[in-house]
DNA sequence: AGCACA
C-alpha cells in the first residue's frame, strides 16, 4: 500500500474517488436550461451504455454539474472516458465518478435509508413502497420521464425497400447535405450538432417539428459531408444506429 | 468552484 498516487492523469480516481456507476459532470454551460440539458446528456451519454438517471439542479450550488447513473460500472467507465473534454453546448465537460451512491441505485439494491427525517411513516417499513415492485432497475423512478417511448422503426423496416414492389437500385447522389434518419424523436438539433459539428465544413442542423426522427445536415462541400457520414454512421444517440445518406437534390 | 437525489 505504497504512494500509487497517479500524476494527476485526469482520470476520476485521481482525487482518491472510487468508480461508480454515476459520474460527476461539471463545467457545464450554465445558461442551458435544465430540462434540455438532462435531455442533451442522455443523449450523448446513452451511447455508453443503459441510463437510469440523470440528475441537474439549478440551485447556486448545484450550477453547471450534473449526476448520469449507468446501469453497470463498465458504463460509465467508458462514459468517463469517452466523454471527458467533450465539447458540450461549447464548454469541455469534466468528468469523474460520483463520491457517493446514488439513489436509484440505492432503491434498487435496498440499501436506501431516506436523508432526511423520515415522514408520518414510521409504522411501515415494509416492502411495499410503490406498485412498481419490478425487478427492473430502470423502472425505480428512471430517466423515462421522457413524453413517450418512440423507439424507432429498426432498420429492416427503413423505407429502402418499403413497398411491396421491385427494388430500384437507388442511385447515389453524394450532396453536401446529409439525410439523418432513425433518430429518437427527442433529439434536439443541439444534440446533433455536438456530434457532426465535430467534422471540416459543417454549416448547419436542421430539424422539422413536424417530422421527428429526421434531421439535414448541411457541410461545405461533397467530400466534407462524406467524410461525416461515414465517422457517424450507424452512430447509436440510443439504441437504435442513425442512418445517414445524401439528401436528396 | 461547486457531489445530489424536487
Amino acid at each position: 500500500m505504497s504512494g500509487e498516487e497517479a500524476a494527476g492523469g485526469g482520470g476520476g480516481e485521481a482525487n482518491g474517488v472510487q468508480p461508480n456507476v454515476t459520474i460527476y459532470i461539471n463545467n457545464l454551460n450554465e445558461k442551458i436550461k435544465l430540462e434540455e440539458l438532462k435531455k442533451s446528456l442522455n443523449a450523448v451519454f446513452s451511447q455508453f451504455g443503459k441510463i437510469l438517471e440523470v440528475l441537474a439542479f439549478k440551485t447556486l450550488k448545484h450550477k453547471g454539474q450534473a449526476w448520469v447513473v449507468f446501469e453497470d460500472v463498465a458504463s460509465a467507465t467508458k462514459a468517463l472516458k469517452g466523454m471527458q473534454d467533450f465539447p458540450f453546448y461549447d464548454k469541455p465537460m469534466k468528468i469523474q465518478y460520483a463520491k457517493t451512491k446514488s439513489d436509484v441505485v440505492a432503491k434498487a439494491d435496498g440499501t436506501f435509508v431516506p436523508r432526511e427525517r423520515r415522514k408520518r411513516n414510521d409504522e411501515k417499513p415494509e416492502k411495499k413502497q410503490k406498485r412498481e415492485q419490478h425487478h427492473d432497475v430502470s423502472q425505480a423512478g428512471g430517466m423515462n420521464a421522457y413524453p413517450g417511448t418512440y423507439g424507432a422503426p429498426p432498420l429492416s423496416q427503413l423505407p429502402f425497400g418499403a413497398g411491396p414492389r421491385v427494388m430500384m437500385p437507388e442511385i447515389i447522389v453524394p450532396n453536401s447535405i446529409l439525410f439523418v434518419q432513425n433518430l429518437p424523436h427527442d433529439t434536439t438539433a443541439m444534440v446533433l450538432q455536438m456530434f457532426f459539428c465535430q467534422y471540416q465544413g459543417f454549416k448547419e442542423v436542421r430539424t422539422i417539428e413536424t417530422k421527428p426522427g429526421i434531421a439535414f445536415v448541411e457541410y461545405g462541400d461533397e467530400g466534407q459531408a462524406t467524410a461525416a457520414m461515414n465517422a457517424l454512421q450507424g452512430f447509436k444517440i440510443k439504441e437504435t444506429p442513425m442512418l445517414i445518406t445524401y439528401a436528396k437534390k
